[in-house]
DNA sequence: GTCTATATTCCGATAGAC
DNA sequence: GTCTATCGGAATATAGAC
């Protein structure tokens, strides 16, 4: 692949997370770049074909860890530490993604948002059948498991989501955030296992 | 109030919360208001002013009963539950909202954010005293104040923000998904309350 | 491959008739 | 107040020199 090619895809990786597909300008992505528009499109034809390029990019990066986590054999309170984990340190290194995504898919309708999912190849299925049966052998106290996968995800990622509200809120640094989400980590686990583990079964 | 402007001002409001500011157009607006974009312009001079227009509106409306909420002398098991269920139901009747004010303090930056913050008058600070202070008095686990607010406020915002990934990723109608917000305001107290109270301290 | 210059399309805003 | 027609700027995309 060409050098200039990927400092433009960079560009705008970065361009279209931060500002969405309407509020990004192929002027701000050729200047982040450093060229110019002409040389832009001779590598790109059209900013659709880019904006899709970048996305699928994206996701196919992220989908097949987060599958491997959900598929593993591990008991589930193992499984959401190591999920917890796993997201949340992922979103340190990429905290525009879930505004991206998620905006992007409330403008382009639905189409759009089951083609990610199709990509992402998630199936709660299997997750929600293993948190019945944990209840059920009493590892766990009974909980509705789509409430319960509802909770983890956004424990985990509203936090990015809202990070500018956040910040402003609470008056801190970039830095600060992010060390506050890195002890977030274990604040989240510790909590969903407090709210869910049974006394009677204290292994882990 | 004039009944055209009424018009406008609601599809608008429909308009740019779903597309948000950059990718909504004036003559999807005027179309959606059944008028044409002169007339448009005739109301509200331009698109910025139309849009913090809605803005203003949209947050007005919500910033005062929020903050009766918060200040009250109840315990905190007690106003937190109070506090879940009025969130809930309030997104229940705008589920865009989130999505809307997110992505736009994302799109506009900080000064944007700001502004929200000011009119809402939030102040998290006692909210975190009374924690701390149950916390000392043995009421509550010890936890994180801020982490422990960034929890309640994800479970109740995030599932809205999420709403088309979600109802896709499950198959879900529009009916299916409020009927599932709806039993959350009660899954979510609950989830909450087995996280921090402590188990000695039987009583509320 | 890279640039400059230009064509084309789109969209917010205005002018003016009724 | 409401409409049609149009302007002017901005942004995407193309043409063509080097």
């Amino acid at each position: 692949m060409s050098e200039t090619r990927d400092k433009i895809f960079e560009s705008a990786r970065e361009v279209f997370i931060q500002k969405g597909f309407a509020g990004a300008r192929m002027q701000e992505i050729a200047d982040f770049a450093g060229i110019n528009k002409g040389l832009l499109h001779y590598y790109f034809k059209t900013k659709d074909i880019l904006f899709n390029e970048v996305v699928s990019m994206t996701v196919e990066t992220l989908a097949p860890q987060l599958q491997n986590l959900v598929t593993s054999e591990d008991r589930l309170l193992d499984k959401i530490r190591q999920f917890v984990y796993f997201y949340i340190d992922t979103l340190i290194q990429n905290p525009f993604l879930p505004s991206f995504i998620l905006h992007e898919i409330n403008f382009r309708g639905d189409e759009f948002a089951k083609e990610i999912i199709g990509r992402y190849k998630i199936n709660p299925i299997k997750l929600i059948w293993q948190i019945e049966l944990e209840t059920r052998e009493g590892y766990i106290r009974p909980v509705n498991p789509i409430q319960m996968l509802l909770n983890i995800l956004s424990m985990c990622i509203f936090p990015f989501v809202a990070k500018p509200m956040i910040q402003q809120a609470i008056g801190m640094s970039q830095e600060d955030f992010m060390r506050l989400m890195d002890y977030r980590k274990e604040e989240v686990t510790r909590f969903i296992i407090d709210a869910i583990k049974q006394k009677d079964y204290p292994n882990s």
